[in-house]
DNA sequence: ACGTTAAACGGACCGATGGTCCGAATCGTA
DNA sequence: TACGATTCGGACCATCGGTCCGTTTAACGT
């Protein structure tokens, strides 16, 4: 790739990651804004990201590789001898984490039309790893199934309706849920 | 209102009905189409529904009405001293079903953008149901949370996406959720 | 250094879509 | 039937995602 190239896509990304982050709805930023905010015509985010969903999709996987570096460095011991239901509680309190922090692009990835938010390297990613705690802890009867449901419960646009509700409150209702869904409450 | 204000109001709800059904994608419904297909012009069509917003929610809004009538009418006995959640297993299988028969309108209503699948009156009174059956079965602690997962879990592009399911698995996923949390699975 | 070439650039341009506007047509009423 | 209020309808507008192509420029061989 060529150094132009190369620089204008990290302009680009770094540009569009900046107006999403401080807009409410995702939808509207547009293309021409992301362009400007960069420095660059139309034509050259064209074809690096070949379209909006492309450029959201890259932004998103973006984030999601450097929250996936983060929580691997500050797991520190990792102690892999651990209840897989309290491993669910984890997982799922990170992936809330995530979509609080990162409202407005989840909002955008997953309102791209097309079934796009299962349509996506992340969520198959997710719901393999919940899928697989889910059946080590209660069985592999129904996981599938309660997985998509585990991951619907933090969509990032019901995250955004209970925008107003203190963050420990949803961080204790996705605990409640796991723990239920699991098989054994408290 | 005039009478032909009203006449053609029922046209544009019948024809959007049919397109939007026919539709693979809702979002491939254009206001154009609608009012081509209802035999009236754009400026109709916007007066009467401010937005295309206010359309699907006009339209959603009568499917419900006539949902809740028919379970209603088939209730029959209605058998007032019921378990609360066998109530929200049934509850939850009719919504179900009617996000399935309803698959396209109800994914045009969800991808609206601006948090609509929430800002709508047919949400809130689901949620208020199911938060009440929740609260009866398993008390009031995560209520609130708890009624906006399991709705989440029949959102309809999650119901999409596990289109080739066969219904009946659907069914079972929806029911082994509700009775994992309202406390005690099997 | 310099010429060559393949790649990237950028913004004018296009088609579609949601939404508006206003003169024409129509309904209800006296 | 005549008249005023309401509604109709489609031409029109702004915006947006996406394309195209003449121009620029980075990389590399000599």
């Amino acid at each position: 790739m060529r150094a132009d190239a190369a620089r204008n896509r990290e302009a680009v990304l770094q540009a569009a990651g900046l107006l999403f982050d401080s807009a409410d709805d995702p939808a509207a930023v547009s293309m021409d804004d992301v362009a400007a905010a960069a420095g660059v015509g139309k034509g050259t985010l064209f074809r690096r990201f070949g379209d909006r969903a492309g450029l959201i999709r890259a932004l998103y996987e973006l984030r999601a590789e450097r929250m996936a570096e983060e929580s691997e460095a500050e797991g520190g011991g990792d102690g892999a001898a651990d209840d897989p239901v309290d491993a669910l509680v984890r997982a799922m309190d990170a992936l809330l984490r995530f979509k609080i922090e990162n409202r407005a692009l989840s909002r955008a990835l997953e309102s791209l039309g097309g079934g796009s938010p299962y349509t996506n390297a992340a969520y198959g990613h997710w719901h393999g790893r919940v899928t697989a705690l889910i059946a080590e802890a209660r069985g592999p009867e129904a996981a599938d199934f309660l997985a998509h449901a585990l991951l619907a419960a933090v969509r990032s646009d019901l995250v955004d309706h209970l925008a107003d509700w203190p963050d420990a409150r949803l961080k204790a209702g996705v605990e409640e849920l796991v723990r239920s869904v699991c098989g054994r409450g408290a």
